[in-house]
DNA sequence: CAATTTTGAGACGTCCACGTCTCATGTGAA
DNA sequence: TTCACATGAGACGTGGACGTCTCAAAATTG
């Protein structure tokens, strides 16, 4: 049963995502296993870490996949791709916290391919001319993962309902991202200048 | 100097928020002192990561302070607290991570609080009538700390510059969470029918 | 039912980070 | 200069997580 080794993985991002110092025996119980089995499954805690890191970019390149996020129009690809993403949002969280400090070059290879995919659907959003141009792609996609991520820890608290997730990614992000047909896109120039608050 | 003690627990900061099982070797070498040294000021492991809680609690807590984020328009009092917020993005990024596994009872009714203030000035921003309904405010306010710790991460990794943060921050998260005037706002039931792409 | 495999529980030994200590060096004040 | 103090470097003991092992119980398979 190879599901079985993603099973206990899912169940340590739940855990690994929150707390990184958690000590084998609160992943194995976590996962429904001991710790002696947990061995079994995975030479040692390095090990599974890295394949916890290589689960979770593989199951968000698989949304970049099914959300055919490098076709057609940028938006509707963004609503794709939120759709997709929102069930593994904890895992997005675990790669957000965790972050680049691997040493394996596989792994950090795969997170700048996806991180690519990423920008090259912004960049050509903006293009498309649907994305606003003052804020800069690399930004967008930063912002993009930010707000997947937090939801993945605010599902696991129970600060968020699941059903509401993915509205509430693709709302918030796409009212600041889209660019409004009606209002002329204000220069990043005259944006910097310190404004104060209010005329 | 009671400086001291802070600029190394800032220090401490930009290397737990990365990576949180860094050695005490690493963290005192990341603030320029020996690990005798940060043993003197701090008693323990436990005790230096508490007082980072601390520190970036408190940070947060006054920033909420000379923004006024609890007056006045709530849009205003937005711009005003990304802009206070943004230098301390780092100590909210280190939150974030951290999040809730606290076991001081101190810790945990300070983050409680700020936590509710910013729930309140997003619930005043509705009230008002200035801020999106159909997104909750608890939404609001999680993105809102996930974007701002997003910023702290990126500027630490050098993905983003540091002087286009706040009005990165500003222009996304207001784009989405401002209510536009003209058009009417769809209602959350609507919206969370599952809408395909394109018509 | 019998045989094989898998799993859980626990007992070890090992290793490393932590906490504490001492001592030499460096720094500032008298 | 001299003294008092803080700091750095290093050694040392300890605790606890980790990795490995064994054995009994349970599950699977025939």
């Amino acid at each position: 049963m190879a599901t079985d080794r993603d099973t206990v993985l899912e169940a340590a991002v739940s855990v690994l995502s929150r707390r990184p110092t958690a000590h084998l025996d609160e992943i194995a119980r976590a996962a429904g296993i001991s710790r002696a089995t947990l061995h079994r499954l995975f030479p040692g805690r390095e090990a599974l870490i890295r394949e916890v890191g290589l689960l979770s970019l593989h199951r968000f390149a698989a949304a970049l996949d099914t959300a055919t996020a490098g076709e057609g129009d940028a938006e509707a690809a963004v609503r794709r791709l939120v759709e997709v993403a929102v069930p593994d949002a904890m895992l997005c969280a675990f790669l957000a916290g965790e972050n680049q400090l691997y040493d394996d070059e596989n792994i950090n290879a795969l997170w700048e391919a996806q991180t690519e995919r990423l920008h090259a659907l912004f960049l050509r959003g903006q293009q498309q001319g649907v994305f606003r141009i003052e804020l800069s792609a690399a930004w967008l996609s930063e912002a993009f993962f930010d707000l997947v991520a937090g939801v993945g820890w605010a599902i696991q608290d129970g600060r968020l309902a699941p059903r509401d997730a993915a509205f509430s990614i693709t709302e918030l992000f796409l009212g600041g991202a889209l660019r409004r047909a009606s209002s002329p896109a204000p220069t990043p120039s005259s944006a910097r200048s310190t404004e104060t608050d209010k005329p």
